[in-house]
RNA sequence: CGGAGUGUGGCGCAGCUUGGUAGCGCAUCUGGUUUGGGACCAGAGGGUCGCAGGUUCGAAUCCUGUCACUCCGACCA
């Protein structure tokens, strides 16, 4: 049935909402796609709910081509599952838990891991059964700390998360295959850009992990790609070779250097170019030469508190994400004055690798950066107040207990693959492939029996795609400065008649008959039959809520012509009348 | 969770400094004029000023608390 708009429940804004900052959340606001409901929620209106369908659609269509089954749980679980898998706890503040009249305990699914690989246990038990790949389109819930963005991060949320059960390496290899194929599909026929990165699996576990994300400056994820090869990765998941041995055999001896006033790496690197008898031959000293030691609190799930050393040369930072998803599921804390007063080997400011390490002074665990080679020398701390040591080297004169790649990536960084500079961008996640691995039907006690009737634990995979966030990214990569513009796959509409001008029964039967000839070909149509509207107020709403065709039905009519409009190339051309629904037609059917 | 800012009809805002019972634009309704790029005139409806306390004869305005939202950071399949 024709959609009119005097009809449709929707109301578009003149101004932009105060609340939304990214553009795709203004503009779904503004056109009348979705309103808040909720700290973190949002309703879907007509035109949103069409979109979101349709997203839906597409995601379905691939998900089924590739054998995968729908099913859909309920999003209120019991909390047994997650506390076998320990996640009820590990999921922390971000887990919904509520209770029943009879205080028992159940949660808000924010992921379904546990409750797909009990849905398999309980029906299948032998590796005939095996693959199976099942998916649901449901609501997640997470208690964000900081909704934002409208849909782009919500606290509930709609996702596709898929599951793939297989009983060895092997098929889940083809099963991570066969779900990274189809949404290289999906993001294709959504027309979303996407860059497939390297990640860490976080709080899901498990290895192989690969994000798709949306390349954009509104992203919260931080990417680096090769400007060479193929490699790109999640800046947390980026992995710096260790550095190559250098032979250290003409390095004077370590030499204490009495450095007061220098709380910083710079104004030690200054001391150490001012000083005569310190100064290089042939270059200035730099904070590339210096060795940063940092100290941090990790707080492990069980509630004990390690410290950690890192070291790192004196130019970078640690980056605090890198280290989270390095050393997670404990989490990182700051190392303040009572653990530096608790621990008189340390000496704030002045803490090298003298003391640091399980077998020295302090005791606390030391590890070095990827970059701190075997045999290199360095300005570090003496571990007394006012003092430095140089050349002190790597394997010579200190030896930490391993190393840990936390350092900040930047910029020109070398490519761990292939050695080129990599560049760094943002982007928004819109689908995560892993590869879970055993642990799930491990913990959950998933077998199957084998050939040789002997059981097996079932090797899982989990896929997701942000299905509301993947409205909002279509909306962030596609719109312009008048509005929102849709791809045909996923628009609400294919075409959006406006009847322009002045009331004439002409032209009103025109637009009309066109409607009614599209819609019976199977195109959805939405007519702008208000009366009393200034044709102004109808193109600006036409291109606010963005369906990439527009016909205009106006002062043309009477000379036998309609304006068809491309919202995406900005063209406007006077069509014979009788040629637009055809046209209109065979472009939706090769969509 | 830390820092900053903001809460006044559906949306955007003014009023708050100096307390006196709420106003403008958009949207909505009625009538009329208008009709190819967010029209005009006249009239109308709609707000316990986020919420709860307090001060005061009197609170949108001052005080305290609280909730929510936005931004930056922390956090985040």
């Amino acid at each position: 049935m024709v959609q009119r708009l005097s009809t449709l429940f929707v109301r578009t804004l003149r101004d932009n909402p105060a609340d939304a900052e990214v553009p795709s959340h203004r503009l779904l606001v503004r056109a009348g796609y979705i309103r808040r409901a909720a700290p973190g929620g949002y309703t879907w209106l007509p035109l949103g709910f069409r979109v979101f369908q349709n997203v839906a659609r597409v995601i379905r269509e691939e998900m089924d081509a590739i054998g995968a089954q729908e099913v859909n749980f309920p999003a209120m679980l019991p909390k047994e599952p997650y506390e076998v898998t320990g996640r009820w706890t590990d999921y922390g503040d971000n887990l919904f838990r509520l209770q029943d009249r009879r205080k028992v305990d159940f949660l808000l699914g924010p992921t379904h891991e546990e409750m797909f690989t009990l849905l398999v246990k309980d029906l299948y038990s032998s590796y005939k059964d095996l693959p199976v790949w099942l998916y649901q389109i449901q609501n997640k819930f997470r208690d964000e700390a900081r909704p934002r963005g409208g849909l782009l991060r919500g606290r509930e949320f709609s996702m596709k998360d898929s599951y793939s059960f297989d009983l060895d390496q092997e098929g889940l290899q083809r099963s991570y295959d066969a779900h990274r194929n189809a949404y290289i599909r999906i993001f294709e026929r959504l027309g979303l850009p996407f860059a497939i990165v390297s990640a860490m699996s976080g709080a899901m576990g498990g290895s192989a992990s690969e994000e798709f994300l949306f390349p954009c400056d509104i992203g919260e994820d931080t990417f680096v790609q090769c400007t060479a090869c193929n490699y790109s990765a999640n800046t947390e998941a980026v992995r710096v070779g260790v550095a190559d041995t250098i032979d250290a055999s003409s390095v004077a001896a370590a030499k204490v250097v009495d450095t007061p006033d220098t709380p910083t790496i710079q104004t030690l690197v200054d001391l150490f170019n001012a000083r005569e008898d310190l100064q290089l031959a042939d270059r200035q000293w730099n904070a590339a030469d210096t060795l940063k030691n940092v100290v941090v609190n990790l707080r492990h799930p069980d509630g004990r508190l390690e410290a950690l050393a890192i070291g790192v040369p004196g130019d970078r930072e640690v980056d605090l994400k890198r280290l989270e998803a390095q050393v997670s599921p404990a989490e990182v804390e700051a190392f303040d004055e009572s653990h530096f007063a608790a621990n008189s080997a340390l000496v704030k400011g002045y803490i090298g690798p003298g003391v640091l390490g399980t077998n020295n002074a302090s005791g606390i665990r030391y590890m070095l950066d990827p970059r701190v080679a075997a045999g290199s020398a360095w300005i570090t701390g003496a571990d007394s107040h006012g003092k430095h040591v140089m050349n002190l080297v790597n394997g010579r004169d200190f030896t930490a207990d391993g190393t840990l790649d936390v350092a900040e990536i930047r910029d020109d960084d070398t490519c761990p693959s292939c050695r080129s500079a990599l560049t760094i961008k943002r982007g928004i996640e819109i689908g995560h492939v892993f590869q879970l691995g055993p642990k799930y039907a491990e913990a959950l006690g998933l077998q199957v029996l084998d050939k040789n009737g002997k059981q097996q634990t079932v090797t899982m995979g989990s896929y997701g795609i942000g299905v509301s966030r993947a409205v909002a990214a279509i909306a962030e990569a596609m719109h312009d400065d008048s509005g929102l513009r849709w791809p045909l796959e996923v628009s609400p509409f294919d075409v959006h008649i406006v009847i322009a001008g002045k009331d004439d029964a002409t032209i009103t039967a025109t637009a009309e008959s066109l409607a009614a000839e599209l819609e019976g070909s199977g195109l959805k149509v939405l007519l702008d039959d208000r009366q009393g509207i200034s044709p102004g107020v109808k193109f600006k709403d036409a291109e606010l809520i963005g369906v990439p065709n527009i016909v205009v039905a106006g002062r043309g009519v009477a000379n036998g012509t309609l304006e068809v409009r491309d919202r995406f190339a900005g063209t406007a051309f006077e069509t014979p009348i009788a040629q637009v629904g055809p046209q209109l037609v065979a472009q939706a059917r090769g969509k």
